[in-house]
DNA sequence: CGAGAAAAATGACCGTGGTCAATTATGGAG
DNA sequence: CTCCATAATTGACCACGGTCATTTTTCTCG
């Protein structure tokens, strides 16, 4: 039988709480597994016995940080217009885009890796998935889709309007102009034949 | 006055096809730099006077297969049903979701990174959005949208497919079949109120 | 051809993530 | 309290991408 010893939650803590001091002082990007056991005052070992690699620990410190910004989310009113709903996801947009290292991280483990053991980033989108479908349900916004679908297209989008925000050739525009033409098109009840170029 | 020397284009169609073989031998997950400049009879720091570091390897290879996959694309009949657009896709999508470690140089190439230096993964996915754009100027396509909004959507649902299919969780399904329902709400014009779930 | 400048190549070395056989600490049974 | 199974920890070691001062090769010019 697998007893858990106290200790290992002692060990843990330290760990997270070493790890977490890093990205404070400098950032997700300097974080070395090195610097962290130095300050957990552990062996490098250690920490691999904890985290099975290094991105399982970002993945569980970036995981938490997105909860929090969906309980932000989920707290506020339910928003009504494309503008409304780009002012609610620019923190959380902010966030991922605040580092390569975070994108990278989220981009990879957004999805579930298997079903025993989704991680919490992939949570934390099942989540994402569930709150922005809502804002579908009987919302302003088309009425002829599936809102789960929508709000997959929704995560699209803003991935991709982050991808781009990472190019230099674009990374002049914010996010948030970036998205919301995108928006626009998958959410508005379709209009009839603008006359446009 | 910087002259370039022939033995540099020697040495550098050495590595490519060193490389090159080693991804037909077994993959470009596999691919090892000292694996490289052993089989090109070449020093380590030789392989990084000739490229920025493994990724811009990486890149250049990944970026001549699209290149490739876009030449055929573009020789086809311009695709008139969703079903039509699926089916000339798949070979490419097929490619960029055959390895994880493909897919992510991708993901992370696919945007520029500068004015002056866009990489050939970048490059490709500039010509992707033109053949894309193509087809939907004029098509039966909603015509309520510029042509490059709607090409850069169907990229996002393109990267979205993909990254669902590396999750344990949902690679039961096709990237086809997960594509589909995205771009009909995507390029069709709008249904009127379906009565549906 | 010979000399010297520039280009190319070299390989010892480093940083950092990750492994694992060996060691130590823990807690329950007798 | 002692013993011992096993949980937890250790740190030397490895893999692999990437660097850079030094050496070798090539090209040009007189």
């Amino acid at each position: 039988m697998t007893t858990i010893q106290p200790r290992t939650l002692k060990t843990r803590a330290r760990l997270i709480e070493a790890a977490t001091d890093i990205v404070a002082e400098s950032s997700f990007t300097e974080l070395r597994v090195e610097e962290v056991v130095r300050r957990a005052g552990v062996a490098k070992g250690t920490f691999f016995a904890h985290f099975k690699d290094k991105d399982a620990l970002l993945d569980r410190m970036i995981g938490q940080i997105i909860d929090q910004h969906l309980d932000q989310i989920s707290g506020q009113d339910t928003p009504k217009t494309i503008d409304e709903i780009l002012d609610t996801l620019t923190p959380l947009m902010r966030f991922m885009g605040s580092e390569r290292t975070v994108f990278d991280v989220i981009l990879r483990y957004s999805g579930a890796a298997s079903v025993e053991e989704i991680g919490p980033i992939a949570a934390t989108f099942e989540r994402f998935i569930h709150v922005l479908a809502d804002w579908f349900v009987d919302g302003p916004f088309r009425q002829d889709a599936d809102p789960a679908t929508l709000a997959e297209g929704v995560q699209a989008f803003v991935f991709q309007a982050l991808a781009l925000n990472f190019c230099a050739l674009n990374n002049h525009r914010p996010v948030r102009d970036r998205l919301r033409p995108y928006l626009e098109l998958w959410l508005n009840p379709a209009k009839t034949l603008d006359p446009q170029g």
